[in-house]
DNA sequence: ACGTGTGCCGCTCATATGAGCGGGTCCCTG
DNA sequence: CAGGGACCCGCTCATATGAGCGGCACACGT
């Protein structure tokens, strides 16, 4: 793997032709008529130069984004999308700008005339919204109800309205909370026009940005807004993480119950049938959670940092 | 040149091919076929992923010696050989060392048996045979006149028979010092039985090992052996550096004159018939005594250090 | 001296690759 | 709305390249 060559001339040029051919991009060909040699004398060479270590690649480049441990992160998970911020930061309102602002540029990329987008209640998708500056034209399909928390300003609502205008596309949008009381209430406000007009449009949605919540206190904004028996018989069911109001167990199986029924929310079918959903997760303590939304496949494309990514990388590994 | 590609998607896609082509070596095609798309587009990647500096291809290796600077030395300037030992030393003892080391290695790989070495006298060639451990059985020739001087032990005899003895071959030495006081005695010495004898072997001598000075004071061993007079008058004939007794000017050419008649040592017919002449220069004030024995084309190998390698290039490109 | 193993070389032939072309699309601009 | 112009794509066909083979020289043990 890596027996340095023999002697010194040899090495220079070993060099030489490595400089020619990898740096200047001349054929192998001209290089063994420059140096005399046969081509298969320098495609030795040039074999030696890369198994020895002399020529050395690398990958990088000058933005903030991992570009390896995202192209690792897609390819292990086989996803369809992976982008990997490379930051130390650990606040996570610091983090949420930061990925809001990836993921942005990612909807920017991806999303097309022909496409129909989805978006869910999140804090982070929030984050993303709110940098994004250009986008195509096309319908913006509001995917959940919304939770009203002291600390955040908008909601599902303002959240697909400001999208749809920046797309200049309609917006479907519904005032209703994510989660009610009980199912009654629930199947009431589903009929309601609006509402019903937005999830008549679920079915047509190619790309969605979702949230992604740990099933625990503080790891998920669903969670912290349930009453302790509904979290506590979810948990019981297996529940390890919530997609914007999709529960899910540690291998991915959609969990159904009672309280599912009491969400005002895309269901897993439907969310399955989305070409691409994007989740935006933070923190090591998503690890469990962003692998069960993975394995589930519902969720195919991840904006993340660098420690989460590398952490579920090495819980594939092991 | 260096526009790097367009969103955070792209750019992951173009690292994972990076990867998959460079790091693991896959063909374009494969590369297509896993991503589901033309090799076309894959090669165009690729292309755009090198000029945008994304992939960055480095030559470097583990020892002393500067095999890009090496390698750029040799082309620049057409040399059969060039090594570039990258140290910080500017201590002309302890650099002596280091490129007599690299000589050595040099010389233990470039001499086969078909070959025959010549041997000039001078303080960096016994660096190099003093650390020379193993050498092809060759004849060995003294090119020059030794010149005795209270800081060197060994000299030009010793310098051929310790190599000789080394390599197993015959050795083919005399006894004469490098200049004589007039052209009379040393004409009388040329015909001294082994002093002839070797001079009768210049002609088949294949690979050849030579000091190089500068004309000046402190520079050049013969320069400060010699009379006032006899360098005046060399410089004002326009002598830059001294090879092992040959005199060139500024542009190469061999300088006759009498004084030239004075040195017991090869001259530069038979210098130039020899098919490899490797000098070890060092010291920035040896900058234009090499561009003008590489010129000459008398000499065509170096081994010397980075900083005056540098220096050679740099006066290269004005 | 004589196998014999090892390493290096250059070959053949199937495959991968590059240069350059022409046909699209989108976006200006007149 | 027509006419460029600037891409971006995938094609053809000549060329470059890789896999694997047999020949050759050298080193070594018997």
């Amino acid at each position: 793997m890596e027996p340095i060559a023999g002697g010194p001339a040899q090495l220079v040029l070993t060099a030489s032709i490595a400089r020619r051919y990898y740096v200047d991009g001349r054929s192998k060909v001209e290089i063994a008529d420059e140096f005399r040699l046969s081509r298969f004398k320098v495609a030795r060479l040039l074999d030696q130069a890369r198994s020895s270590g002399l020529v050395r690649i690398e990958i990088s480049h000058p933005g903030n984004v991992d570009l390896d441990l995202s192209a690792r992160l897609q390819e292990t998970f086989g996803l369809r999308r992976a982008i990997v911020v490379d930051t130390p930061e650990d606040d996570p309102a610091a983090l949420r700008l930061q990925l809001g602002k990836a993921a942005a540029d990612l909807l920017t990329e991806i999303v097309t005339a022909d496409d129909v987008l989805g978006l869910a209640w999140a804090r982070a998708v929030t984050a993303m919204t709110d940098q994004l500056t250009s986008l195509a034209t096309v319908p913006v399909v509001q995917l959940t109800g919304a939770l009203t928390r002291p600390d955040v300003e908008a909601n599902s609502v303002e959240l697909v309205r400001h999208t749809a205008r920046l797309s200049g596309g309609p917006a479907y949008l519904f005032y209703a909370p994510l989660v009610v009381p009980d199912a009654t209430t629930a199947r009431a406000l589903r009929q309601q026009p609006e509402v019903a007009d937005a999830i008549s449009h679920f079915d047509v949605v190619t790309k969605a940005v979702v949230g992604l919540g740990s099933w625990a206190a503080g790891q998920s904004t669903l969670y912290d807004a349930m009453d302790e028996t509904a979290c506590e018989q979810l948990r019981k069911r297996g529940v390890v993480a919530d997609i914007s109001g999709v529960f899910v167990d540690a291998n991915g199986v959609p969990v159904q119950s009672k309280v599912t029924d009491r969400v005002i929310a895309i269901n897993a079918e439907q969310m399955n049938a989305i070409d691409e959903v994007i989740a935006i997760p933070y923190g090591l303590a998503k690890v469990d959670a962003v692998r069960a939304a993975v394995r589930s496949g519902l969720v195919n494309g991840l904006v993340t940092h660098s420690p989460l990514a590398r952490a579920l990388l090495d819980a594939h590994n092991e």
